[in-house]
DNA sequence: AAACCCGTTGACAACGTTGTCATGCGCTGC
DNA sequence: GCAGCGCATGACAACGTTGTCAACGGGTTT
């Protein structure tokens, strides 16, 4: 009836619990005949170690903690998922938080894990990088995912954004564009930041002169990308492309082309992909930032941390990948230029 | 450095560790001043509980785990952030793990998290209803989540899925459609089916003769929903609007329709909201399901179990809610006549 | 034949917590 | 003034596991 312990197999196999416990764990130095007999029963009586116990005995957790935006966010949504199967492959769990991009409630959210026991905390930070690296838990591995905090010297898991906007608007001037907007939330997180300042560069290493009125840096979401989006559109000499930060921002991008009608006029280009952006009219064009990959490296050097095989701290930043759909292949003025 | 144990408490304080343990329980058998001491050394030593030494001691978990099909399913992602939500709410922790839909990957992560020690289960169940109600775990509670197995008797936590289908049916119907297609994939999920159920008896409440021609009952995703309505247009007598059983198998449609040029000819309604549903063009009208609530449900009613507060079992069967945003919304060959 | 060694096995303590029970103290009521 | 009672507190065992160390037995070496 009650779940049987390691006497009850120690008892039905009349040996005791140390040799039960060596069998379990796979010690060698066990005749193979008493193995034999163990885990015979073991299998009849179904008996499987108690994990609290063995926690409490040896101090290893088998469980991960992910801390991440929101798990409404496919981006994070698609890592979770994968970071729970690379969990589950190796025998671990993964339990799940969210912040909810308030840096508070991120505070809460890792003290939480960390203090609660957990081998180890993939973090998604939120917040103020010289705030984060001082509360940032030190005697738990630790892997931050997707945003580096340069204060910290912990491992970081992330994509190249500048070279990925880089890429997006060396794309979008080969088709032509000259007057390309930006939009996007600069004022939280770095990466966003980083986007940006690769748009400039960008743009200056084709001749091209940034033009502040291009530039949003405090569209969150469609709410406020949205409206930038027909207000620079009716500019005297507006822009023939946008490049929106980020899937949210991009929304607001496309809600605007759709009420002006103008869709397929102006060439849009969004760093991260999102679900149905191919069944957009037109298909949007994307910078994708290959979240499995991420999640898959984010794990792997967690465990590494866990087990004690890495050596020093680690930055590990994966390349992105322009897809191009369509959306922002639409030719700008100086297309016939462009393609020579 | 290490940290500090109920021992280091008592210590600090100057008592037992029995009455430590009181405190931190908040029992109320300890005189005021002690138990002012007792915290104050708490508090210096910033001491917390080992969850592990409470779970052997006592038998009782503090985490729940949820099972779903998938985490990039927004439906299951939106649900699997709310549960974690409430769950934190209550104290509690969420351990996820997801099935992919296969039963027998389904039955190992049940089996493994129920065996692991979780306070209970909330599990979107896959597979035949005879084999789940046979390994479904009986000692441990468990929610039943989104499907129905009709031969267990444990917590059920769905939608109306025939009322919703009928609200999509009937919607269509008034804005003058009778040729009415069904795209859905019917041979594994009681939910699907009981759509189908409910598309049919809606027709036939409406006078409308269900042609077989027009269903499709084994398209999950858009591989094979897009051809099935890209053929069923181009029938002698081809339908005028359709409803997706899922987002999924709806990606098919949308797609063929783009394919064809015929967007804003052909009405459709989809079982299910979804992301950017509103900036398609048209934008999509949806029966919207409710994720939110239904996870809020799912986790009330296991706390309950958990707590023994629940007496009997439960069915909880939530309101669908239709969405109409222009897709649904297109008018039929009938819609003067209906309109009346 | 005695000494030794190695491989197998078991007794026991310990991890940090809470339940059980006993102890001690100050009161109340006779 | 003494039995008795209630309340605060503590000593100790137990939850199920693994690390430490000792004991045992059979074979090899001297």
């Amino acid at each position: 009836m009650t779940t049987p312990t390691i006497h009850d197999v120690a008892r039905e196999a009349g040996v005791s619990i140390k040799t039960v416990s060596r069998v379990v764990n796979g010690e060698t130095n066990v005749r193979s005949g008493t193995a034999q007999a163990v885990q015979a029963a073991i299998d009849k009586l179904d008996y499987h170690p108690n994990r609290a116990a063995r926690t409490l005995r040896t101090g290893i957790h088998d469980t991960i903690g992910l801390v991440v935006d929101s798990l409404s966010d496919p981006f994070f949504a698609q890592m979770t998922e994968v970071v729970q199967a690379e969990a589950v492959r190796n025998g671990m769990d993964v339990v799940v938080a969210s912040t909810g991009l308030d840096s508070r409630r991120a505070r809460a959210q890792v003290d939480r894990l960390a203090r609660q026991g957990v081998a180890g905390l993939i973090f998604a930070p939120v917040g103020d990088d010289a705030v984060l690296s001082r509360w940032l838990p030190r005697h738990v591995p630790l892997v931050l995912l997707d945003r580096p905090v340069t204060t910290a010297h912990h491992d970081i898991v992330r994509v190249d954004d500048a070279a990925g906007a880089s890429a997006a608007v060396a794309h979008l001037v080969s088709h032509g564009h000259r007057r390309i907007a930006f939009v996007g939330d600069v004022r939280g997180l770095a990466t966003i930041h980083d986007r940006l300042v690769a748009y400039c560069t960008a743009l200056e290493a084709a001749g091209i002169e940034v033009d502040p009125y291009l530039v949003e840096t405090a569209s969150y979401d469609r709410t406020t990308s949205m409206p930038f989006t027909t207000a620079v559109l009716a500019l005297e000499d507006p822009p023939t492309a946008v490049l929106a930060a980020t899937p949210l921002a991009g929304e607001g991008v496309v809600a605007a082309l759709t009420a002006l009608g103008r869709r397929r006029e102006v060439a849009v280009v969004v760093f991260g992909d999102f679900p149905l952006a191919d069944l957009l009219d037109p298909p949007m064009t994307v910078v994708d930032q290959d979240p499995a990959g991420l999640a898959r490296e984010a794990v792997r050097r967690l465990l590494e941390q866990v087990s004690g095989t890495s050596g020093a701290r680690e930055t590990v930043v994966l390349r992105t990948r322009l897809v191009a759909r369509g959306s922002g292949e639409i030719p700008g003025p100086y297309a016939a230029e462009a393609s020579r």
